[in-house]
DNA sequence: GTGATTGCAAATCTTTTGCACTAAA
DNA sequence: TTTAGTGCAAAAGATTTGCAATCAC
C-alpha cells in the first residue's frame, strides 16, 4: 500500500490547476501551478497584490520571487485567467473573477468586493468615439466607513 | 499712461485664479497661483499628470519643483479644487471637472475625456454594505482604436 | 516676526528588466 | 537538447518626506 507515491498521487491535487495552465498554454512549471492553486482552488474570488500574493506564496512554503510573482500575474492576465482592476494609483489588483461584473472599493482599508455584472443596470451608455472601440465597462463604488 | 504696472493691474489676470485660492482658504503662494491659473484659466475642463503639470510650468517660465506640484495637487484635490482619477495603476490623473461625471479612456495613448454625468444612467444599484457610505461611484469606459 | 510653504535631494514603494542559471518538454 | 522560465539584483518610475531656506500675512 503505503509505498513511495506515484507521479498520479502527486499529481491529484494539482490537476485544476495544471488544466487550467495547460488550456491556456502555459507551461505549468512549479511556481505557475504552486500560485494557480493558491489563486484559484480556494472556490471563491480573490482580489489580491503582487505583493500580497508573494507573502501568501512564502508563508504556504512555496519558492518564488516576487519578480516572478509579478510576471506570473501578468501572464495570467494575458491568457485571460486574471483580470487586472485599477482603483488605487501605485498599487494593482488582480481579480479571479474574469467575467463581467463590477467593484465595491473600501477606501478605509483597500480591500475590493464583487458586485456581480447584472446587479447594476448601465443604461443609456453613449457610443464610443470615432476609430475606437469599448475595451470595457468599469464601475467602482467607492465607500467610506459611516 | 504707461507708468510702472500697479499692483492692480498685475493682479487682474490673476484675480480669478486667486479667489478661487482663498476661498478654498489656501495661501496664494506664487506657486499654486501659477498652478491655480494653468489649471482653471484655460476654460476647459483638463486632465493633468503631475509630470505633465509640472513640465507645462516650466515651460511657461513658472519656478516650481516636481515635489511641489506633487503637493499642491493633493492640496487642491482636499479642499475639492481637483479630482483624483484613476484609470491606470502607477500614473494619478487629476481632473478640473469636479461635478459628477465619467471617463473614457484611451488606453492606446493614457488620455482622459468627460463623460457628462447625465450621459449615463446608473440604474439598480446595489446598497452600500452596512456601515459604510458610497463616496462615489466611478464609471470608466475603456476604448480601444479600431 | 512667525508660522505656512517651498525646494531640493534623498528615501520609499511598486513594478520592470537584464542576465546567468534551471527546468520543462 | 533546446527553449522557456526563474531568481536575483539592479534599474526605473512615481510619489513622499525631512529639513533648511523663503514667503505670505
Amino acid at each position: 500500500m503505503s509505498k513511495e507515491p506515484t507521479s498520479q498521487n502527486q499529481d491529484r491535487p494539482f490537476a485544476p490547476a495544471l488544466r487550467r495552465l495547460r488550456e491556456a498554454g502555459l507551461r505549468p512549471t512549479r511556481q505557475r501551478l504552486a500560485l494557480a492553486r493558491l489563486l484559484f482552488d480556494g472556490g471563491c474570488d480573490r482580489h489580491v497584490t503582487a505583493e500580497a500574493l508573494h507573502e501568501e506564496a512564502i508563508a504556504n512554503g512555496v519558492k518564488v520571487s516576487l519578480a516572478t510573482v509579478y510576471n506570473t500575474l501578468h501572464q495570467f492576465t494575458d491568457v485571460g485567467l486574471l483580470r487586472e482592476v485599477v482603483v488605487e494609483s501605485g498599487r494593482a489588483y488582480f481579480d479571479t473573477n474574469v467575467t463581467d461584473h463590477h467593484h465595491f472599493f473600501y477606501e478605509e482599508d483597500g480591500r475590493l468586493e464583487d458586485i456581480p455584472g447584472d446587479r447594476i443596470t448601465l443604461g443609456n451608455l453613449p457610443d464610443a468615439p470615432r476609430g475606437n472601440a469599448v475595451s470595457r465597462v468599469d464601475v467602482v463604488i467607492r465607500l467610506k466607513s459611516g
